[in-house]
DNA sequence: ATATATTACGCACACGTGTGCGATAATGAC
DNA sequence: GTCATTATCGCACACGTGTGCGTAATATAT
């Protein structure tokens, strides 16, 4: 611990530039002198200090990672992705939550920035203008996930899945069982994702001659609770819906929980489609029918993008684009085709 | 970025110790150049350099976090407890995914010394003697979440929650309910958890006179298809049993979800009792019966332990001791009363 | 044998910050 | 008016590492 390289020096006669060389492994160093001060350094218990090395070379290896919750499964699977490509290019991650709330959020970009990080990865879902120029101020490459960013391009990149394109699916999956009647439960107030989502969902419909109607979008949180008071909101309606599209997995579970209290059966009575594809998906009852993000890989992609970025801070930096990846459509058991006895109803 | 104090201080036309000590508001400044530098300073735009700080204070302000995966919702949990409390004693959190491999583990714990951190927090289930001395080389205050360690005191101490009063408790509950045979399956091998909820398990079934049968102990990983390979294994003994206790959640949803689809109905079929009580317990079908672990509160007091560990260092450090918290039963509706059918095949 | 190129290493400085100690000026006491 | 006492501030050094440049020793070429 408390070993630099100028005790090393010390004790191998040289000077501590020499044992600097010798442990990077430059060729300005005889072969014999470098095994030797190589094994001096092991024997020794030598620890390179990252600090000292940082403050001269300007790199620190460490990239910080601002999420909203590190709790939500869909986070923390991207997180995951991120954290074990970084592990492999010897990079360090740096977790901040934010809890959506904004004084934290500035707080911890502005503790980022002290600490030197060499980049910035953002899931936290919605980025204010003000937030944005404090992520500026870093001077760092950022990437943001599933946020879009009208200004992109200097260091500022995304990667995000398409999620018009999954609106869009999730609904055209319902359109095509038969369902004319379907609500759209959505996310965080603001969040460009459930806009996009929300866009997909009324693009579908109106493909298939279907007015979209304002009173079937629900007003949710992305959250269990939000879908809970949603499926109420939702039976309290004149015309109630025959399928909904939740803007996220966790919403659905909140919805299809409060249905069950209520009697509700799913998808006898309701076909629900969520949005994500969490593991727990999978394992509800019924298996929830959903539109996938490939999770961890876009938490690899977007760290391989920030590393992209970061070493080509001199270079070519031009060659790097927003990455837009494709969520799929996973067909289970919480959606079937719509009863005859409910069209009945619709005439 | 790159304004430092000495910037300031050619700005303010004072040399940069007074810009140093004006920052920090020392009382050797007088109010009145205190008050310009600190404007000049937000002016300027500075951000003081950690990296400097650091090297000449012997604090980072930064702890690292060990985990097996933050993909695991229960691990989630906990890390969401400890970043916050870092975060409000102005502490950055570093995380560390090992993927339950040691070589990894190892590279981890190597890089946290390098950056050197006041502190580590561990949660990876298993802790080598390997590893261990790994630990103990960095120098720094180490807390184990859920680790049994024999060799507590010096710098390393355990936040714990009482893992065989858990099993006791859980097992105890299914005997209350009538139940004779009951299986346990076990979490990731070598855990020192897994070995205390099992032992109190065991301890249980001996005080209500029940003889243990090593054959109802089934292997498991803590994941769910453990949990799933565990029903099968389960099912095909030659004298099954009528209610299981699970190593944690994961297990049981992956068994409760392998018993769906075997078309046994649980819990008039089958008892399952999970550990941990995550947060998709209770969205389950059945919701799941199970002992609640105070994740995040077990984070926030692990930090708070670490924290006090780092400032007591030259001061009183004897008084921190291992802190066990205890689990509660949350009864819901994965268990229930044996039905006597199945007591008279007993006989 | 001399000149040149090469090898192996040390010297000095830099990165940005904190801190002990001395120096100067201002203030007060007599 | 002289001396002691503060109040402010600068000087010099330290933390541990990387790197340009100079230099001595050695190897190669003529």
């Amino acid at each position: 611990m408390r070993v630099s390289i100028k005790d090393i020096a010390k004790a191998a006669g040289v000077s501590h530039p020499t044992v600097s060389r010798a442990l990077s492994d430059s060729p300005l160093i005889s072969a014999a002198t470098k095994e030797r001060i190589q094994r001096l350094a092991q024997e020794m218990g030598y620890s390179p200090n990252a600090l000292a090395r940082g403050l001269v070379t300007r790199q620190t290896y460490s990239v910080g990672v601002v999420v909203t919750t590190i709790a939500d499964p869909f986070v923390a699977e991207i997180v995951q992705g991120i954290e074990t490509t970084a592990h492999d290019h010897g990079y360090t991650v740096i977790l901040c939550n934010s809890g959506a709330e904004p004084q934290r959020e500035i707080a911890a970009v502005e503790m980022l920035r002290s600490k030197r990080v060499d980049g910035v990865i953002v899931t936290s879902s919605r980025v204010g203008a003000l937030y944005l120029e404090h992520l500026e101020r870093i001077g760092a490459p950022v990437v943001l996930i599933n946020n879009h960013n009208e200004q992109s391009g200097r260091y500022t990149f995304s990667v995000e899945v398409d999620n018009q394109h999954g609106g869009w699916l999730a609904t055209g999956h319902l359109i095509q069982l038969g369902h004319q009647r379907i609500s759209y439960v959505t996310g965080p107030a603001n969040s460009s994702s459930d806009l996009d989502r929300q866009a997909g969902y009324r693009h579908a419909l109106i493909e298939a001659g279907i007015e979209p109607d304002a009173t079937l979008i629900i007003p949710g949180n992305g959250r269990p609770d939000g879908g809970e008071r949603a499926l109420e909101a939702l039976l309290s309606l004149a015309d109630p819906p025959t399928a909904v599209f939740c803007y996220n997995d966790m919403t659905a579970i909140g919805l299809i929980a409060a249905a069950r209290r209520r009697g509700i059966c799913i998808p006898r009575d309701l076909s629900v489609v969520g949005f994500d594809d969490i593991v727990f998906a999978s394992y509800l009852e019924p298996p929830l029918t959903t539109v996938a993000q490939p999770k961890v890989e876009m938490g690899r992609l977007a760290m391989h993008m920030l590393l992209s970025l970061i070493t080509a801070r001199e270079d070519n930096g031009e060659e790097i684009s927003n990455r837009v990846v494709h969520g799929e459509l996973i067909v289970r058991a919480s959606t079937r085709k719509l009863c005859r006895r409910f069209e009945r109803r619709d005439k």
